[in-house]
DNA sequence: CATGAATGAGCCTTCATTCAT
DNA sequence: CATGAATGAAGGCTCATTCAT
């Protein structure tokens, strides 16, 4: 009999459950759209479920927000499991890779990339800390990452530049799947053609990061 | 009797005045949020106007997704009036430059960018004709000018996978800016940071790209 | 064809009937127990027609208690058409008549007592508008009448407490009237016995009043 | 073994709390108004205590509207401990002090004014007991000062109609305290003010009975 | 033709009450 | 026994759409 987890009473199942069946539903419709109704339905729970457990529609939404991104980073995380004396290339190729794996995954941890993608449209009061808690170590730890890459002396502008360059590619083949799926029908996001985006994306950073920190040397600075 | 244009202006100018109002609403708070009656109020004209201009409120959504795209092309057109002899590194400059400013861009030209960012998120009928029309152009133009910079030879993936690239750093400033302004709160998007910007994007994606040609060539072909 | 009132439209007619029609369900319930569902119902109108018309439940309570009030004094006027050289007794005996007929009437400006009286318990913001322009009035042609009765000199003090003294006794029996009627099951309030109410309140207050006025001059002033 | 009262402390303990706390807020914002959730968080009770002690909301009403009578009764007895040969003046002088103490008070005393005057606008099957048992004699009392004040031989009618003259001063300041607030916004009911109050319904009802007792006797009957 | 009064479906929320534990 | 999780009816309000004028 494993360790169970102490009190898991019946109201934490139905919490748990509406947490689940809102996370789909706010996923696929986003908030405005979503309805109580339809969530307490899916759920199998009664309409008056939703603010019993969790006041109102808003911080229900919050409790989402935070839920699956503990689950997403959960599920895959930044570094991928790497030894602790990994390149900066290989930390680079793992940060990449593991970012869109978790965006383009199936599972309930894919539910983080559309929520977020949501929220960059009309951002909610739970962003805030959202960013202050995940989203600011992800970036720091970029910034570390090329900070090795392109050497020692580096600006902090450029740091920055270049890590946004790096994620920007990634969350590009998120958010605007609508127009890529158009552009180009024939292109799959299965787990062969994530490794090779993840491959070009890896590469193409380096390339850049390393000719930067280049021409910066000589330079002879900044 | 002559094509009478100059009769039906009173129509017209409400038709015109309401597609430009639903323009400022739609991109300030999306397509669900956004009222009939907001819309018509702003536009001073009678509640029933849409209904009666545009059949409903989404085929007003589509006339205006049309219509602002069209005005951004105009305002910012994608090789910004470049001789025609430039290098491809002016021509990818001037790509990158251009994309900037019209998704930066304050005036009518910006509500372009937001209605796009919306339509990335839930795509409506009206994303297929855009595509197709406008983007498919955009995205041959980029190719074309990758092309130039890697040389000859290389893979219709390469060019594609190394356009996105492009493209995305571009982007990301637009659709993120809900996380940058909270990661960092002092950037700000004037037209010197944006010309900075610009330099960046195309110094950073010249690099890769060339760095990749290089490869190519050292490896011999693909 | 009567002097038709201009632009008797539609509109007004709904709007008119709903008014009314407010008017008895929120003197009946109560503000917070009276249902807009109900009152449209009754009103033959949408749900929908109290928020076109109105903007909302409270707005339309408001216009309802301007209403019964304007009602209520045009039915009722405190002077009873009293000629202008009437004796004060004669301006107290109308004022205290109006008064009763006023607030026990069996028609819609009866209303107006019962959403009075329920005002008193939860003043709404409607009541400061109503005291400034339909109670201030009031009190102050009580007031005068007072003054003639009592003889020059009186204090406002004395002025004001007598004034109350009368417009009370009017008051107890329509605010009271459920533990009146407990306790006299007989008591009826026909207009036989109006008439004698009257004629009680106001012989008991000449009385009182008279004779205040009387002790005053012995002791000198005040 | 013996009748334990005081076993039961804990459940009644509850009881008593709850039938405060409820007297609080029914006092406050109402029976329809108060939330049986409200109650029982100030009471420090769980959600179900008062459907689990007094059946429902209603008989919980009843039961505060009861105890809180009993109170005020309790603090401001009718005659304020007046001696057994006191005068009917010096009897109608206390009559109206401690009615207008009690209604006027500050604690839970002054709760039962409060439920009264709602008891006016809505009455519920609570009132018919409370009359009978409380108002009443009350009654009966006030109608024998004013039988010592208007002489042997008044009508039963006389008798009647004077007491509400009396009452209805008192009660007027309290019930109409909305609108006397908003004509005089400087009157205060201090302690002071109160018994100011006082001398005057007791000097203005004075003077009318023997006033109409002398004209009775004049009159030679009725 | 163009209007705006009117519609009714549907949304979020509240609340007294119940019932298994 | 006493609890508190769960219920479901009902309320106020919004909004795209319609239709008679």
């Amino acid at each position: 009999m494993p360790p169970q987890p102490p009190e898991a009473t019946a109201q934490d199942a139905t919490r748990k459950h509406l947490l689940e069946t809102a996370g789909e539903v706010f996923a696929e419709v986003g908030f405005r759209a979503a309805t109580v109704r339809e969530i307490c339905l899916r759920a199998e729970a009664n309409i008056a479920a939703v603010n019993y457990h969790f006041g109102d529609k808003e911080r229900l939404y919050t409790a989402v927000l935070q839920d699956t991104c503990r689950v997403a980073l959960e599920t895959y995380p930044p570094n991928l499991g790497l030894a602790a004396k990994a390149t900066p290339e290989q930390r680079l190729s793992a940060f990449v890779r593991s970012f869109l794996l978790r965006i383009f995954s199936e599972g309930p941890a894919a539910r983080h990339g559309k929520l977020m993608a949501r929220e960059m449209i009309e951002p909610t009061g739970a962003l805030d800390d959202l960013v202050r808690e995940n989203v600011q170590p992800m970036a720091a730890m970029l910034k570390s990452i090329v900070r090795s890459l392109v050497g020692p002396g580096a600006s902090e502008e450029t740091l920055r530049l270049c890590a946004m360059s790096v994620v920007s590619q990634v969350l590009f083949y998120h958010h605007c799947r609508p127009v890529v799926r158009r552009l180009y029908p024939d292109l799959k996001f299965g787990s062969v053609e994530l490794e090779q985006l993840a491959e070009h994306i890896t590469q193409f950073s380096l390339a850049a990061i390393k000719q930067l920190g280049k021409a910066r040397k000589k330079r002879g600075g900044k």
